[in-house]
DNA sequence: ACCGCCGGGTGCC
DNA sequence: ACCGCCGGGTGCC
C-alpha cells in the first residue's frame, strides 16, 4: 500500500463528506452541528478542508495550542505544550514499538548508524504535513522524516499528550534514500488501553514487551527498562550515589597554589579543587562517553563514537570544559572559584589552538554544529570575551563581593555588578571586565532576549552559583541560563540532588554536555535505567560524575585530618529576670497591647493596624533589653491615637518608619526578607521599596496587605539619617538593666577564665549597643563597634583592630544586625552574645557563622540572652516554627502569608 | 484503447 | 532509485 494512493483515496472521502455536509446544512444545519459536536468532531468546514487527508484518523479537534520555543531540542518535541502539566513525562510505560521508515535522507546531511538513538521531533508547523515528525541525530543534524502515512497515526497521539516516542535505528543501512527506525511508544498507565486501541485501529504493527519475539526484534539495549521516569521509592537511594562517588572518586592528587593576586592562602582541599577545576578547563581528553576508534582497518583516519547513543563522527569532539563543583557548604567554594578565575585566564586565540602553555587542541571544529536549538548563538559574531559571568542569588552576591574584598588585591580583578536599574545596556562594558556578577532574577527578567547584554557576550566562563536553582528546566530563569554562550560552564552547588537524579538532568542542560543536555536522551540513557534499577543507569551516572563532578564533605579526611576541622559550637540560652521596675513597665504595656490586639483580632482589622502592632511588639522587646530604649513610659494609648490617620501626615509616617527600622527584624511581606530600602504605605504597612513598586505596577493599585487603594505617591521612605540618636547621651546613662548586668557578668566571667578570649556582642538595637559601652569602659574592656551608620573605612579599621593578635587590642566587638554582613570574618572571637532574639532564625545563624567558620581555632560558645516570661520567649518559639517551615515558605499564597502573620501576632501577644 | 503493456521521468515532509 | 508510482505513448500475430 503506497502513500500516494492512500492519500488520494481519503481526499475523495473527505470531499464526499464535505458535499454531504453542505446539503445537510441546507436542510438542518443546527441538528447536524449539534450531532457533530456530541460526536466530538469539529463541525467547522474550514477545519475539514484544511485537514483533508488527516481526517482518516477522525481525531477530535485538537484544541491544544503550541508555541515555538528556543529550547526546542532540550525537550522531546519542538514545541512547548502550554496547556500541559510540567511533569508530563512522569509515570509513562513502554507500550511497545513499531518499525517505520525514515525518508528523504538524500536531502539532509545528518548521518546515523546501526543501533543509534535518534531524536524524534514533532513539526506541527511543517507546511507540507501538519503531522510531520522529523528525525535528527545526536548532534541535532537532520536525518530525514518519518514517512507520512505512519507519522499521521503517531502525531495526534503525541500532540494529545497521550504518548512519548523515542527512536532507535535497528540495523545499519547505507541506503541513500530511506532507512528503518524503531519507534518506541510510552504512555501513562491510565491511557495505555486508549493508546493500544488507537494504534491498532491505525494499523500500526506494534511489538509489545509481552510478545515472544520482542527481545529478538528490539534494538533497545535492555528490554526490562519499561518505565520512563524515576520511581519515587528508589529516589531515596539516589542520594547515596554521591557518597558512593566519593568513595570511588579518583583522588585529586595534584594541588596548585593560587596566583599572587590572591592575598590569602588556600586550604589543602581548596588547592586540590583549584587544580581539578583548571584541569577540567584545559584538558584535552574526550568528553565523557566518547571513544576513539580506528576507522576501518588499514586506514589512519580516526573516528569517535558516543557510547550512550552510538553516534559516530570522524571529527574529534571538543573537550568538555567545565563541570559540577558540589563541595558541601562551608568548604570555601567561592574562594576556590575566585582562584580559578584569577589563575586560568583565557587562551590567547579565541579560536583555540595556539597557546602551547595550555596545550589546546588543534582541531578547529566549529564551536557549534548545526544544532538548531539556539539560533542566536551562531548569529551574533561577537568575539569571545575574557569575562567570567557569575549568576547567583542576591544573598550570595554579597558573599562574592566580600570575598573579593577580603582575598584579592585591590584592582587586580575588574568586577562589574550587573544589578540594579542603572546596569549597563552595552555588552562591551560587560566583556571588558574580568568578573560580571549578576543574579538569577536579573537573568530571568532579561530572559533569552537577544537584546540583553548578558546574552550578547560570548563569555569565557559562566558560573551558576547555587545551581540547584535551575532544577526546573521549564522555568524562564532556567531557560535564560541555558541560553548563555560560554566556552566553559560550571554548576556550583552544595546540594546537587534534592529531588533525585532529575536535578542533575537540569544541570546537564546548562552544562551542554551532549547528548545529556537533551531531556529525552537523559531519560533514556540514565534516568530510566536508574529508576528501574538497571545497573547501566547507575554505572553511567557514576562515570559521568566521576568525570565532571567534584564533591567533598566536611567529614572527609586528608592525611587523617578532617577536611575542615571546625571546632565545636554550642548554643546556650541564658535566662534573665527583669528588674522590678522594668517588669512593671513591661506588664503595663503588654496588658494594653494585648487589649488592643485583641480588639483588632476580634474585629478582623489586624492587618489594617499592623504597624501599630509592630510598634507594640517593638516596645516590649526594647524593654527586655533596657527600658531606656523605649520612649513610652506612660503607656501606649496616647501614641496610638496619633497614628490613626497617617495619610495626612507624612512626617509622622516617617517617624514611625524610622522607629520600625531601629528594630529591623520584620520581613517585607512580599519577598519575605528584611527590606533593603523600607517604605511605609499610607495604610501603614512596611515593604521593600522595590517589592511594593513592582507589585503596584503589575497588579491593581492596591495594598497587598489590606487591599486599600494605593499608588506610588502613597509610599513614604525613611530618611537615611533616621537613626541619628544621641550616642554620647546614651553612653553617659548610668541606669542599667537586668540584661546589661547579665551580659557584663558573663563577659567578666570569661575574662577571668581566659583573658585572651574575644567576644562578639550582637544586638539589633543600635541604642542598646550605646548603652553597653559605658559599663564596658568601666570594667576596663577594650572594645570596637560596627554599626550601619559607619563608613566602610571606619568599619574596616574597627575590624582590623579587633582581628589583631595584639594583647593590648580590643577583646569585645559590638555589632548591629544590619552590619553583620555575610562576608564578615570574626574568627578572632570565640564567644558570641546575642542580646536579643532575631525574628528570623536564618539571620541569627548567619551572624553566628561569622564566628564559627573556616579559620576558627577555638570552640565557639554562643549565649542567647532571653528575658524570662516575655515576648522574647515567644519569639524563640516562633523561630522554631519558622525553622521547620523554612523550606515550604516559598510558593505560599498571599492569603497564607496573611493568615500566618495574624497567627504570629496572636502567638506573640499570647492571645 | 473506458484496457494492458512499455519505458522514461521521477522520488520526504 | 537494483524499488514503486506516475503518466504519456502505444496497441495482433
Amino acid at each position: 500500500m503506497a502513500g500516494g494512493r492512500r492519500r488520494r483515496k481519503f481526499a475523495i472521502v473527505s470531499e464526499t463528506e464535505d458535499r454531504l455536509l453542505q446539503e445537510q446544512i441546507k436542510v438542518a444545519a443546527a441538528m447536524l452541528i449539534a450531532a457533530a459536536e456530541t460526536a466530538g468532531i469539529s463541525a467547522s468546514r474550514n477545519d475539514r478542508q484544511e485537514r483533508g487527508s488527516t481526517l482518516i484518523s477522525a481525531r477530535p479537534d485538537n484544541s491544544r495550542t503550541f508555541s515555538l520555543t528556543e529550547g526546542a531540542s532540550q525537550g522531546d518535541f519542538v514545541y512547548e505544550d502550554v496547556n500541559g502539566d510540567e511533569d508530563d513525562d512522569d509515570e509513562k510505560y513502554l507500550v511497545g514499538f513499531t518499525e517505520v521508515n525514515i525518508v528523504g535522507l538524500q536531502y539532509y546531511h545528518g548521518t546515523v548508524n546501526s543501533r543509534e538513538m535518534v531524536r524524534l521531533i514533532r513539526e506541527p508547523h511543517n507546511v507540507y504535513d501538519r503531522n510531520a515528525i522529523r528525525v535528527d541525530n545526536m548532534y541535532g543534524e537532520q536525518v530525514g522524516h518519518i514517512e507520512r502515512y505512519k507519522a499521521c497515526h503517531l502525531a495526534p497521539l503525541v500532540d494529545d499528550g497521550l504518548i512519548l516516542i523515542e527512536g532507535i535505528i535497528p540495523r545499519g543501512s547505507k541506503n541513500a534514500f530511506r532507512m528503518p527506525c524503531q519507534v518506541y511508544v510510552f504512555s501513562k498507565d491510565t491511557a495505555m488501553n486508549t493508546v493500544r486501541n488507537r494504534l491498532s485501529r491505525s494499523g500500526l504493527a506494534l511489538v509489545t514487551p509481552n510478545d515472544r519475539n520482542f527481545e529478538q526484534l528490539t534494538a533497545m539495549g535492555i528490554p526490562e527498562r519499561l518505565k520512563l521516569t524515576e520511581d519515587k521509592e528508589r529516589g531515596k537511594n539516589i542520594d547515596e550515589i554521591f557518597d558512593t562517588l566519593i568513595l570511588n572518586q579518583k583522588k585529586v592528587t595534584t594541588a596548585i597554589d593560587p596566583p599572587p593576586l590572591l592575598k590569602t592562602s588556600l586550604y589543602p582541599h581548596q588547592k586540590e579543587a583549584l587544580a581539578w577545576l583548571v584541569e577540567r578547563e584545559n584538558s584535552l581528553e574526550l568528553p565523557p562517553f566518547w571513544q576513539e576508534q580506528a576507522e576501518k582497518r588499514g586506514s589512519t583516519k580516526k573516528s569517535y563514537v558516543n557510547s550512550l547513543t552510538n553516534f559516530m563522527t570522524d571529527q574529534r569532539p571538543e573537550p568538555f570544559r567545565g563541570g559540577i563543583l558540589a563541595d558541601e557548604m562551608g568548604l570555601g567554594k567561592t574562594l576556590t572559584l575566585l582562584s580559578l578565575i584569577a589563575t586560568n585566564k583565557p587562551f590567547k586565540s579565541p579560536s583555540f589552538g595556539n597557546d602551547k602553555d595550555f596545550g589546546q587542541p588543534t582541531s578547529s571544529r566549529p564551536l557549534k554544529r548545526a544544532k538548531c536549538d539556539n539560533p542566536e548563538s551562531q548569529a551574533t559574531g561577537e568575539r569571545r570575551s575574557g569575562a567570567t559571568l557569575v549568576v547567583c542569588p542576591l544573598s550570595v552576591m554579597s558573599i562574592w563581593i566580600s570575598q573579593l574584598e577580603e582575598h584579592t588585591l585591590p584592582g587586580s580583578l575588574k568586577v562589574y555588578l550587573y544589578h540594579g536599574t542603572d546596569r549597563t545596556k552595552k555588552s562591551s562594558v560587560l566583556s571588558s571586565h574580568d568578573i560580571v556578577l549578576t543574579t538569577y532574577n536579573i537573568l530571568a527578567a532579561e530572559g533569552y532576549d537577544s537584546r540583553s547584554p548578558l546574552q550578547k557576550v560570548n563569555w569565557l566562563r559562566v558560573i551558576l552559583d547555587e545551581a540547584h536553582i535551575v532544577k526546573n528546566p521549564n522555568a524562564g530563569m532556567s531557560k535564560a541560563a541555558f541560553s548563555l554562550k560560554a566556552e566553559r560552564r560550571w554548576a556550583v552547588t552544595g546540594t546537587p540532588i534534592q529531588n533525585g537524579a532529575k536535578d542533575l538532568g537540569s544541570l546537564m542542560m546548562f552544562l551542554k554536555l551532549q547528548p545529556l543536555d537533551d531531556k529525552s536522551f537523559w531519560n533514556r540513557t540514565i534516568q530510566r535505567p536508574l529508576s528501574t534499577g538497571d545497573a547501566s543507569g547507575f554505572l553511567r551516572l557514576q562515570a559521568l560524575l566521576m568525570a565532571i563532578a567534584l564533591r567533598r564533605t566536611k567529614d572527609m579526611e586528608v592525611d587523617n585530618k578532617r577536611l575542615v576541622d571546625l571546632p565545636r559550637r554550642t548554643v546556650n540560652i541564658h535566662f534573665v529576670e527583669l528588674d522590678v521596675k522594668d517588669r512593671q513597665l513591661y506588664d503595663k504595656i503588654e496588658l494594653e497591647g494585648k487589649r488592643l490586639v485583641g480588639q483588632y483580632v476580634a474585629s478582623g482589622t489586624v492587618l489594617q493596624n499592623y504597624s501599630t502592632i509592630l510598634q507594640i511588639i517593638l516596645r516590649l522587646r526594647q524593654i527586655c533589653d533596657h527600658s531606656d530604649l523605649c520612649p513610652l513610659k506612660e503607656g501606649l494609648l496616647d501614641t496610638i491615637s496619633d497614628i490613626k490617620d497617617l495619610s495626612s501626615s507624612p512626617e509622622l509616617l516617617q517617624k514611625l518608619l524610622s522607629v520600625l527600622q531601629s528594630g529591623d527584624d520584620f520581613d517585607c511581606p512580599i519577598c519575605l526578607s528584611p527590606p533593603a530600602i523600607a517604605v511605609i504605605t499610607k495604610c501603614s504597612h512596611v515593604f521593600c521599596r522595590k517589592c511594593i513598586e513592582k507589585t503596584l505596577m503589575q497588579d491593581k493599585e492596591k495594598c497587598p496587605m489590606c487591599r486599600v487603594p494605593l499608588t506610588t505617591s502613597d509610599l513614604f521612605a525613611a530618611s537615611p539619617t533616621a537613626e541619628a540618636t544621641d550616642v554620647e547621651a546614651d553612653i553617659q546613662k548610668q541606669v542599667s538593666s537586668a540584661k546589661l548586668k547579665a551580659l557584663m557578668g558573663l563577659l567578666l566571667e570569661t575574662r577571668i577564665k581566659d583573658p585572651s578570649i574575644k567576644s562578639v556582642v550582637f544586638s539589633q538595637f543600635a541604642g542598646m549597643l550605646n548603652l553597653i559601652q559605658a559599663p564596658l569602659k568601666e570594667a576596663g574592656f577594650k572594645y570596637v563597634r560596627i554599626d550601619g551608620s559607619m563608613s566602610l573605612k571606619k568599619r574596616e579599621a574597627a575590624l582590623r583592630a579587633f582581628q589583631s593578635k595584639d594583647t593590648d587590642g580590643p577583646t569585645v566587638i559590638l555589632l548591629s544586625l544590619k552590619a553583620a554582613g555575610v562576608g564578615l570574618n570574626l574568627v578572632a572571637a570565640s564567644q558570641v552574645y546575642m542580646i536579643d532574639p532575631w525574628w528570623n532564625p536564618a539571620i541569627e545563624e548567619q551572624a553566628m557563622d561569622r564566628v564559627h567558620r573556616l579559620g576558627q581555632t577555638r570552640d565557639v560558645e554562643i549565649v542567647r540572652l532571653v528575658v524570662q516570661d516575655s515576648i522574647e520567649e515567644r519569639i524563640l518559639e516562633l523561630q522554631e516554627k519558622k525553622r521547620n517551615l523554612a523550606s515550604s515558605a516559598f510558593g505560599k499564597s498571599v492569603d497564607d502569608m496573611r493568615r500566618s502573620r495574624i497567627e504570629d501576632v496572636q502567638h506573640l501577644m499570647r492571645i
